[in-house]
DNA sequence: CGATACTGCAAACGGCGTTCGCAGAAAGGA
DNA sequence: TCCTTTCTGCGAACGCCGTTTGCAGTATCG
């Protein structure tokens, strides 16, 4: 029945008990792909480049991880363990699920390259279990079946990304922001100019209420749509 | 002022007036990209792969488009265009934008790897920007900034991507599903097993309700979300 | 009827993820 | 004790990728 086992990392054991201490670990080279990935994006992890971080050549790292997309998963479960989970709890899930939304987006702010890995869901490690177990334990006083909380801590996360990642993109207006984007706006300014859309034209020209902070903007759309998802009522 | 205009491809004319015509087309090279797509994942839709399938060699693509990422930018756009804008529209803002979310479900479900491509919004190309003037009509009537519909739509979007990417992963259970989620399911076996994540084994026992399509899943997460997000009172 | 501005495309470049094979070191069994 | 086993580090190479260069050919303009 077990075709071959082992197949994910977390059930690997991280050495052998036969030859020589492994010369660095897990944690070590997951730091350092997450350094790489915090200065230059995700693109410039490369098994050469996180190698050379290390003082070692390429086919190395293949003894800690079977492949780069692994090497991800163990960037993605580092940053994921940022989380603080031995908060005490506020006692109404709601805000405690608040809290858990707002330390997501500090993780996606300090690490952007997180939005293009998957992010806090795809694939699941260890410290993104516990996370679920804690999501689930804020959950336990509310009277719903357990899959549609589960279901809304998953849109919960999506969300929080989908919020961060507006937030990332706003944030760089100014500065010297990316290419593409310089492109867009240069191709929805011609759209409006065109005339054909009027609708969009208003919404493009009205600004953003200088007194909504991007913080109060977050909290509200979470709560609004978290207390969507669980109402008790039903509709229709 | 303007420091090197079009940038975007769609600011770009598709033909130059003086040479010979172009032998193939942008809708002929990203169809060609959104069958190797939809067949094998995005990562088959190589330079190479594209041009084989044309019949012709790698280099001649750069005549069309500048890079791979403005080919992929092609195909989202070709199959943004499947959504029918054209409908009449049922004079309510909400049964307009649950229209759209569910063709935009659709899209994702026939064309798997646009999950993969940053999907409906990141980069906007003609169709998009068509869709975002659609719904922004449809909210027409709503009393509410245009800011904020923005961000609903926005939302809707992302919430769009999340329940089918839900549903992609789920809808393989039983044939040979991918590799990488045999393996999160053996993790999340040996989780449980362990016993210290009593909320996770309780939620991941619970079976879905068999009365409880997929369909009407969407429905109702989009509903809520939406009904939460664009409601008029002012909560606190 | 040049001059011009485009087209198609073979060939090559540098960089990538990954595999192979082998030298050397630590633990287990006799 | 010593040999076998099983691990380790890693130089070198393979195949594939996106992209650039250069040039021969062709349609339009003045």
């Amino acid at each position: 029945m077990a075709e071959d086992p082992d197949r994910s990392i977390w059930l690997r054991p991280e050495r052998g008990a036969r030859g020589p201490a492994p010369e660095y670990s897990r944690i070590r080279i997951a730091a350092a792909g997450v350094a790489l990935a915090d200065a230059d994006g995700l693109g410039a992890v490369t098994m050469r480049a996180v190698a050379d971080a290390l003082g070692t050549g390429p086919a190395s790292l293949y003894r800690y991880v079977a492949t780069r997309d692994e090497l991800i998963e163990l960037m993605i479960n580092e940053v994921n363990g940022e989380i603080d989970l031995a908060a005490p709890g506020a006692g109404h899930w709601l805000q405690d699920l608040l809290t858990l939304a707002r330390q997501g987006r500090d993780i996606y702010l300090r690490h952007p390259w997180l939005l293009d890995a998957g992010g806090l869901d795809d694939p699941i490690g260890p410290n993104a279990v516990d996370y679920l177990e804690h999501a689930l334990a804020a959950l336990a006083g509310v009277d719903t079946d357990p899959r549609t909380k589960l279901e809304a801590i998953g849109v919960l996360n999506g969300l929080v990304a989908l919020l961060a990642r507006a937030e990332i993109a706003q944030g760089t207006t100014g500065r010297t922001l990316p290419q593409w984007q310089r492109d867009q706006a240069a191709y929805l300014s011609e759209v409006v100019k065109a005339g054909r859309h009027p609708h969009l034209a208003a919404a493009l020209a009205a600004r953003p209420p200088e007194d909504d902070p991007a913080e109060s903007l977050f909290d509200r759309v979470i709560t609004r749509v978290l207390t969507g998802l669980l109402r008790q009522d039903t509709p229709s």
